[in-house]
DNA sequence: TCCTAAGATCGCGTTACCTCA
DNA sequence: TTTGAGGTAACGCGATCTTAG
């Protein structure tokens, strides 16, 4: 649900749900086949430049991940071999999902380089692996192209990033929060602002009423007031006052233009000339 | 043709980790 | 050295859509 609110000449859009991405955003109607392209296309993650710690649960260590450098797709587990350390894998077993999203990563691990850590997201508490810069600015530029990704642009910026596609998946997720985030607080302000102009607005035309008022009591009524209130009339479309009587007697219709709509709510309106 | 289960992806809210003042 | 705040990666869940059986 969007409300367009146009106050202020501002065009705001204010809703609830999605605002910048919807369902039927064409990637998301991708055929099957396209997943399964992905499946196939999947390739391991090559973290090589990150230095991780896993905090593992109950009696086992805290061991310390370290993929090594660049080029070297060796792991170097402190204090536990990398295998004791998949068998520790599913740290929060209310996961299926993630379990079986991982049960096809690694299977595409193993297929296309199976000397990667490929443990690395299973086993042991959150943690948590910070972007490079590079990493970041590559994701950003991306975002500001498509801030969705089908399965084939998730690879392709995983494999060229060296990072899981689930984790490209999760940044592009996170960014969308946070863009809807900080539209959401430029709105608020603006909101606020259009509401002290309105306050202000409403401030100024109770002043002009209170000295319309008063220079009612002070002056003799216009001409238009000499008239009986009960025969005049103004027409909300064309808006102007008339006399009354029948239609069609324009001859004796007393009409006021007027040129820019009223500002104020006008009893007129709910009685428009019968001559219009 | 309709129904249903499975799979994928999303938004949203939350958690947990990390950094820094 | 400790601590609290802020940023953010990761998670859980429900909703929605597509597809296959």
């Amino acid at each position: 649900m969007v409300f367009d609110i146009n106050i202020c000449n501002t065009r705001l859009s204010l809703g609830l749900g999605s605002t910048f991405t919807t369902r039927n955003n064409d990637q998301n109607h991708l055929p099957q086949f396209d997943h399964h392209e992905e499946f196939k296309n999947k390739s391991s993650p090559k973290i090589d430049h990150f230095s991780l710690t896993l905090g593992l649960p109950s009696e086992l260590e805290t061991i310390s991940v370290d993929a090594g450098a660049k080029g070297d797709q060796s792991c170097n587990i402190h204090g536990q071999q990398a295998s004791s350390v998949s068998a520790v894998s599913s740290f929060s077993n209310s996961s299926v999902k993630r379990e079986r999203e991982a049960s096809v990563e690694e299977v595409e691990e193993e297929r296309v380089s199976p000397k990667i850590c490929e443990d690395q997201d299973e086993e042991g508490p959150r943690k948590k692996l910070r972007l490079t810069k590079e990493q970041s600015l590559i994701l950003e530029d991306s975002f500001k192209e498509h801030s969705t990704l089908n399965p084939k642009q998730k690879q392709a910026l995983a494999n060229r990033l060296n990072l899981r596609p689930r984790q490209v998946e999760v940044w592009f997720q996170n960014r969308r929060a946070r863009t809807k985030l900080k539209q959401t607080e430029v709105d608020c302000e603006l909101l606020k602002k259009c509401c002290e102009t309105l306050k202000e607005e409403n401030r100024r035309l109770n002043k002009e009423l209170q000295e319309l008022k008063a220079m009612k009591l002070a002056a003799p009524p216009p001409l238009y007031m000499q008239i009986p209130a009960a025969t005049l009339s103004m027409c909300p479309s064309c808006e102007r006052i008339s006399s009354g009587g029948h239609v069609g007697e324009k001859s004796s219709k007393i009409s006021f233009s007027i040129g820019a709509k009223p500002r104020y709510y006008s009893p007129f309106a709910n009685h428009p000339s019968a001559a219009c």
